[in-house]
DNA sequence: TTATTAGTTGATAATCATTATCTATTCACT
DNA sequence: AGTGAATAGATAATGATTATCAACTAATAA
């Protein structure tokens, strides 16, 4: 599995590349988007892009962004990651599960070097009796920023 | 840390005792919920829990199932899975953090054995900076029930 | 070039789980 | 029995996300 740092430049190709192949309009929204998606290690929310935009984009609405967003999860170009109590979170750069360190404090979330979790999978698998296709596995604690203080 | 099954009596029993000592009324309607997250095996949602209470307590409202389920987790006696799809559900037995097996198909969350977690943690901790103080690990994937379809 | 058609945007309304609010009720303790 | 605090339940509010739909845009056909 792939887990080295692919430049943001490479990443927004590899997205327009699969959104094409699929016959999708890169249209100037969807492209404003993927480009922060592309270009963010912090885990946006569709709020977050939403105000990143607005900017440049005068008539971007917030429905366009969810829009973007949810086209990406179905061509498999995003990772959710889901919460109740506060946005959702995207990351754009490793669509594929890994772990997360969030910061309950100032709300960061870092991707940690990914370990191999095939181990643990085949274990769950044989004792549940689940075949297991995805995971979620968050960390909760204070970013060394936070720790500070 | 403890892992082998709790009798629903003596989990319910703990669950009043926590309440008690911190100076909590035990309502019927209280007691009621606490009865069904002791007895649960498949973590229930709030609306889940409403649903089996309304019978023998039609005067049920929906707030006081919320409104016990918030006292619990502030009393630490509750574990909350929060999910964005869908409603959160909650573990009463065993209200610190563990893995769970979540079947996409039918919804059932089980339990999986206890796995230590420790040595992932600490390098966790050791490579971002972070301290962790909590975690959560969902495997996603079809329960032995879904695969014969 | 114009017409046709499907895809997309953006404003707005709808959804839905959960929380906040407020009044009536119940409980604990004098 | 009386008093004050806690609680229950009805209802409204919240807030992120999705659905709806008319206007707009782009690609292709005539």
């Amino acid at each position: 599995m792939d887990n080295q740092k692919i430049s943001p430049e490479t990443r927004l190709a590899q997205m327009i590349a699969k959104l094409k192949e699929n016959e999708f309009r890169i249209t100037p929204q969807r492209y404003a988007v993927l480009r922060i998606l592309a270009h963010s290690e912090y885990h946006p929310s569709a709020e977050s892009i939403y105000e990143q935009l607005i900017a440049d984009y005068p008539t971007m609405s917030p429905a366009t962004v969810y829009k973007t967003i949810n086209l990406l999860k179905k061509n498999g170009e995003i990772l959710e990651l889901e919460f109740s109590e506060m946005s959702n979170r995207y990351d754009g750069n490793r669509p594929y599960p890994h772990p997360h360190m969030i910061c309950t404090q100032c709300g960061a979330i870092v991707d940690p070097p990914m370990h191999d979790f095939e181990k643990l999978k085949s274990k769950m698998m044989e004792e549940t009796g689940f075949t297991i296709s995805s995971f979620r596995l968050d960390f909760f604690g204070l970013c060394p920023d936070c720790r500070k203080e």
